[in-house]
DNA sequence: TTATTTGTTATAGTAAGTGTAACAATTAAA
DNA sequence: TTTAATTGTTACACTTACTATAACAAATAA
């Protein structure tokens, strides 16, 4: 899954769960989402090592907001499903004479990407689950 | 090529060409930078029809900037060598009664990550050539 | 004990990325 | 006019990543 469709989909979940007052099972959530049930236990789960939901195995089991919609932020979400691996620039490590300039314009870009992602995740700081819900609620 | 391997080989290139006087051909580049003269070929044609450099065939031949490192913009660089396509989310079109919520937590995406695009592009629309060839030069 | 559910691993199929080669079209120079 | 060099584009084999799903051990409530 490619990051945004890893974040939408459990932007997706995280909606049901949030609109639900009982614990639900991945089979309830996959029907009610379309997304494939073994796919959403394996966001969930992460988004349970971040204590974003909890989960209960056995009989009665399955999965509930660990907070209220309006304590979890989008970033928090994102941190969870996203192992944030620092972007590496295909160095071309064969030609000995350019290395030190190839070296420098990647250290270059490294930092430069690095900004932009924490300026991605300060905007995500922003954004509350609870905002999205209200956004499907009022979008006609 | 990734996004940010495309942009880090055609600052690399273009760091070459900005230093040097006379048109240097793929050969010349590839052998400096360690890039592939295929790729760089590709990458430079791109930059060629958006006016960053000029390209001559024949025996003479081969590429110059076209502007001044100062007048080329990261931005600019960027457009020319990405096509732009709008984010896809993967939408679950099999299950109908979910279709209507699908769309709506789909369109909120696609919504925030165009307004990061943009923020990125505003980002790199204040980075010019000649500051990357600063950074490099004053880098011990 | 049994049925259910999570969490994790495996797998098969598809798509995308990578590196390189090949060659037609073009062009300056001999 | 011929020749050699160069770009621009297509092709291709190879690898890696992504996708969707299945399978099953571990856990647990009934």
């Amino acid at each position: 899954m490619s990051a945004s469709t890893k974040l939408s989909n459990s932007v997706k979940a995280l909606c049901f769960l949030a609109n639900s007052n009982k614990p639900c099972n991945s089979n309830e959530i996959s029907e009610n989402t379309g997304i494939n049930a073994s796919k959403l236990r394996k966001l969930l789960s992460l988004l349970c090592k971040n204590l974003i939901v909890e989960s209960n195995k056995g009989a009665t089991g399955g999965f509930t907001l660990k907070k209220s919609s309006d304590q979890i932020h989008l970033q928090e979400i994102y941190c969870a499903i996203e192992d944030r691996k620092a972007f590496d620039l295909h160095s071309s490590s064969d030609n000995n004479l350019s290395n030190i300039f190839d070296n420098k314009v990647n250290s270059y870009f490294l930092d430069l990407f690095n900004n932009i992602q924490i300026d991605i995740e300060n905007k995500m700081r922003e954004i509350k689950l609870s905002d999205i819900i209200n956004f499907i609620k009022n979008k006609k």
